[in-house]
DNA sequence: CAGATTAGCTGTATCTTACAGGTAGTTCTC
DNA sequence: GAGAACTACCTGTAAGATACAGCTAATCTG
C-alpha cells in the first residue's frame, strides 16, 4: 500500500505471507509431533522441560523471573513448579535475600531427566533432518535463532 | 556415535541441539505472541484460521480429510467445525458421494475473516522482521518450508 | 512508619485436545 | 447379496495448559 517499487515490494509481501504460513504450520506440526512422540520425550511435559533447560542455563531463580522469561503468567509457573517439586525435579527454598520469594533450583534427578529428553529430541531432529546438508542445518539453526530474537524484541 | 570425522560430526550434533532449542523456543514465543496480539488476530481462533486456510487452499472437503491434514483427532475437528458453522464461517453439507460424510466449505464471511486475519498477521511479521534484508527473509521462508516438509514426512 | 508495590499462591474459568463408545453408511468376501 | 469389517462422524468425558482476579505476606519509598 505505502510503497510500490514494482517488483520489490510485492515480492517481500509474498515472502511475509509465506513466513506467516510456515510459522503457523510449524506450530501445528510441532504440537502434533510432541503429542505423538514416544515415552522418552514425555518423562517431562513441555513446561517442565523448558523450565529445567532455563534453570540449567541461567541458574536458580525465583518464580517471577521464570514467568517473565518464559512469557507465562506467574500463577501458571507456580503450578508447574509445584508439580515439578512433587516429582522431585526441582527444589524450592526461601530466597535468603527476599522473604517473599522462593528460589527454584533443579535437582540432580531433574537435570538427568532433562538431559535424557534433550538427547531424545536431538536424535529426533537428526532423523527428521537426515537428508540435509550440514550447511543447511546450520542455516536453519541461524534463521530460527534470529527469528526468535526478533520475536522477543518485537515492537509492542 | 557411528561416524567420527573429528570436527564434522561434533559440529552437527551441536547444530541439532541448537535447532531443537530454537524450535522449542519458537513454539513458546509463538504461543505467547498469539495470546498477546490484538483483537484483529482473534476474530478467528487458531483452529478456525488454519481450517479456513486449508479449505481455501485445497477446496471443500470432509471432516476426516481435514483431521488427517491438520494432524488432529476427528472429534476435535468435528467440534471446531461445529463452532465455525454456528459462527457462519463454514457450511456443512451431506457428501453426495458418501452418505456418511459431510463436506465442509467456507462461506464468503469465513473467507473474508480469514483474509483479514491473514493481513493482520502479515503486517505483524512485517513489524517483527522490520530490520531484515529481503534475502534473509526469503531464506527464512525457505528454511521454514523445508523444515515443515521434513516434519511432515518424518520417519515414524 | 503508612501506603504502594511485589512475590507467590489459590480459586475459578476457558480453550484445546484426546480417547472411548455409539450410530449410520460403505466396502469386501464368499 | 448377506454378513463382516471398515469408515465417517458425533457425543460424552476427561485431562492439560493457561489466564485473570483476589488474597496474604514481605519489601520498598518517601
Amino acid at each position: 500500500m505505502s510503497e510500490d517499487l514494482s517488483t520489490e515490494a510485492g515480492d517481500d509481501e509474498v515472502t511475509l505471507g509465506r513466513i506467516e504460513t510456515e510459522v503457523a504450520m510449524l506450530m501445528r506440526l510441532g504440537e502434533a509431533t510432541r503429542r505423538r512422540t514416544g515415552a522418552e520425550h514425555r518423562v517431562l511435559d513441555r513446561a517442565a522441560y523448558v523450565i529445567l533447560r532455563h534453570l540449567a542455563d541461567a541458574g536458580p531463580q525465583n518464580v517471577s523471573a521464570l514467568a517473565t522469561r518464559l512469557n507465562l503468567d506467574g500463577s501458571t509457573v507456580t503450578r508447574q513448579v509445584s508439580a515439578m517439586q512433587r516429582d522431585g525435579l526441582i527444589v524450592r527454598e526461601p530466597d535468603p535475600h527476599d522473604g517473599r520469594g522462593m528460589v527454584v533450583s533443579p535437582t540432580p534427578a531433574g537435570l538427568q531427566r532433562m538431559a535424557a529428553v534433550q538427547a531424545a529430541r536431538t536424535r529426533l531432529y537428526g532423523d527428521i533432518l537426515a537428508g540435509w546438508a550440514p550447511e543447511d542445518r546450520a542455516t536453519l539453526a541461524d534463521m530460527l535463532h534470529r527469528l526468535n530474537d526478533a520475536l522477543e524484541h518485537r515492537p509492542r
